[in-house]
DNA sequence: ATTGACCTTAGACGCCACTCTAGGGTTTAT
DNA sequence: ATAAACCCTAGAGTGGCGTCTAAGGTCAAT
């Protein structure tokens, strides 16, 4: 027994800080499923739909384009023996690119880090002062 | 005694994984600095600009625009006690900035892994068969 | 019952990040 | 010595991702 408030577009885009616009946008592009109206025609937004949305903007944010994205939606593992496999090969896929961006990131936030900590009253030397520098730091 | 072999731009581009045209516009937009050039007026590039320009891909891989790739490029902490702090501040900032997209990333990959071992020949329910179900799901 | 905030559409517009074209010079291989 | 592969510039063109505009309908409050 849920308690399906559905949101109309203004609530959904201050609910997931993007603008109208966009979130017709996405429809248009398929990302979001038409869903519902009501009387006059207005958008109707369920929890799904919620959650279909802050996933887009997550996986956007990292990197993803709205391409991949919508093939991420469209991946429905079924009990089809034949398409398991495509799936598979497809996640895989998408997991080492992620891992690969996991490295990035956290080379790029090891660095920053290095930043933030040297030269401003901490101790570390004069030469580590760009950011080049700090990532060169930390193959060592 | 560092051994500089001077790359061209076919060189470079090749090494980076972009083409001549993106480097050369990178050098437009100021994200490479202009650099040698030979008796002919070909570009030079050394070292110091391939890790910059790996940097560059690897930051706008995991989402940063060319723009704020710019901002983290042109950093540099002086002993100037006065943009130390400024600097911190936006250093800071774009820590927690990579710490929000580091969790987006984590969760992403966990879904997909969770999409990976479902529903193929695995002993989950036959629930968890979509991405948004996989995301869900970690959320228990 | 009128104002203002919200909703609809179709289509134009804008920014970002390239990517290509034209017209030229250089280097390398055969 | 000629072709293929590389380099140069300036500037036009493109695709992705929105964002805005015009012209209209709906809803809540005063």
């Amino acid at each position: 027994m849920k308690s399906q408030a559905m949101l109309k577009i203004g609530e959904l885009a201050a609910l997931a800080s993007v603008s109208r616009d966009t979130l017709r946008f996405y429809e248009k592009q398929g990302l979001i499923t038409p869903g519902k109206r009501n009387n006059v025609g207005y958008r109707l937004y369920s929890e799904t739909d919620v959650n279909r949305v802050s996933f887009i903007i997550s996986a956007k944010e990292v990197g993803f384009t709205l391409n991949e994205i919508h093939q991420l939606l469209e991946l429905e593992v079924t009990k089809d023996e034949k398409s398991c496999q495509d799936i598979k090969q497809f996640v895989d896929a998408k997991i080492s690119i992620v891992n690969e961006r996991l490295e990035d990131i956290k080379r790029i936030k090891k660095s920053l880090q290095t930043l933030s900590n040297a030269c401003c009253g901490g101790d570390e030397p004069a030469t580590q002062c760009t950011i080049l520098e700090a990532l060169s730091e930390q193959t060592n």
